[in-house]
DNA sequence: AATCTGGTGACACTAAAATGACAACGCATT
DNA sequence: AATGCGTTGTCATTTTAGTGTCACCAGATT
């Protein structure tokens, strides 16, 4: 899942300088030369940020900053837009749209490169979904659990369960509160399922003498120790 | 036939070696032993590029580049010679041949890659832009789909969900998510209708074993396995 | 000892996914 | 317009995996 940059930008010479200037700090780049180019691009995944050009044949830079802004998947996407010196009034306008930065041509290709930078630091790629404790590693967008590195198979509810309990370690819940948090407040179901499905997560933890971070609290419900 | 690369080399520790490295960075690999045997592969469809070791038993490497500059197919093929040191002297032999480039041993694998691309792009072969995930192969610009170098045919549903689980391994998709990027935003399918085009790219990858790398995760959706 | 609380295995049950069949559709050919 | 082919979405059915409950047990608590 290589991420890469997509510069829209008619004019070939200054694609292959955004190319080059791009590319050389580790970035992939991606090229695009008209808004419905880069439309198609975008189906197939989405990137890191996008570079679009004031000015494009067919479909204008503008409207289609519009249009990524008006649909779901690319709301967040970060946007750099390229303007000819002369067009900087309208800059205003693209910050309504929702630029997030703006370069005027003719640009130095280093500021550009800090430029975008500056922006992916900024948006923060919350790309790492990742929990990790004691030896337990939960990632998120993968959905998978590591024991030691080990890959280990778990069910929804245990995963659930986990996870709550890696997000707030060393706190103590109690049945009904665990009830709550995992299964969901409209579900009734007995609160002793609970220290069924407690054992079978310590039963998966087992194998790698993890099994004893899941504590009892006696009298309460359960803790993850860290 | 898939583009390839082909690789001349009788050594078959040399040959492992090549293969290992020039695969890992995308290219599918040919081999063969001797120049004969790299004709006989040849018939078969023309390479992106070819790798003769100098030594070869039979047939050596400069025969084999002097007969393929002098065939109308193969005028054009870009050729990587390998030479010991000390073979180096050779060298302007080669060139006059109309070796492109070459590479002495012993080498190391990255620049070996290195030239490979650069020979590449320099003879115009636009860098197609290819995706490839645990042998699987995505060529997006002929659309095509190679698994283990072998050509097998998809639906288009089939190619975008591949493409998307390909260009986010290991990520783990609900159906709606899937739905929102492989069919689009606007329109409405059942959820369950993912299920069965899962079922269907699976049984694509079946016989080349690979369709167990689309994993199925419970209460959730599904994930490529790479 | 009497009681309370949590651990545990068994099991019936249910939700979720795999699968096979099918009708509708799009598209190219005739 | 009719034909045929490949693709698509949906549904009914089967298969599989996960779930909740209970009965019983053991150790802790009084």
């Amino acid at each position: 899942m290589p991420p890469y940059i997509l510069v829209v930008e008619d004019e070939p010479d200054i694609r292959e300088l955004l190319d080059f200037a791009i590319s050389r700090s580790g970035f992939s780049v991606i090229e695009a030369e008209t808004a419905e180019d880069a439309l198609k691009v975008l189906d197939r995944g989405t990137p890191e940020l996008i570079i679009i050009d004031w000015m494009l044949p067919g479909m204008d830079g503008i409207d289609l900053a519009k249009q990524l802004r008006a649909d779901e998947l690319t709301k967040e996407l970060p946007i750099i837009m390229l303007t000819a010196r002369g067009e900087e009034a309208d800059k205003l306008r693209s910050f309504e749209v929702g630029i997030d930065d703006y370069v005027t041509k003719p640009f130095s290709p280093k500021e550009l490169v800090a430029r975008i930078k500056a922006l992916l630091r900024r948006t923060g790629k919350p790309e790492d979904n990742t929990l990790s404790v004691a030896g337990i590693k939960l990632d998120l967008s993968s959905h998978r659990i590591y024991i030691n590195d080990k890959d280990v198979t778990i069910g929804p509810t245990e995963f659930k369960l986990l996870e709550l309990f890696m997000r707030n370690p060393n706190r103590a819940f109690d049945r009904s509160q665990l009830l709550d948090r995992v299964w969901g407040r409209s579900v009734y179901v007995e609160e002793r399922t609970v220290d069924v499905h407690v054992l079978r997560l310590r039963k998966v933890l087992k194998p790698s003498g993890r099994d004893h971070i899941i504590e009892t609290v006696r009298g309460l419900g359960y803790r993850l120790a860290a």
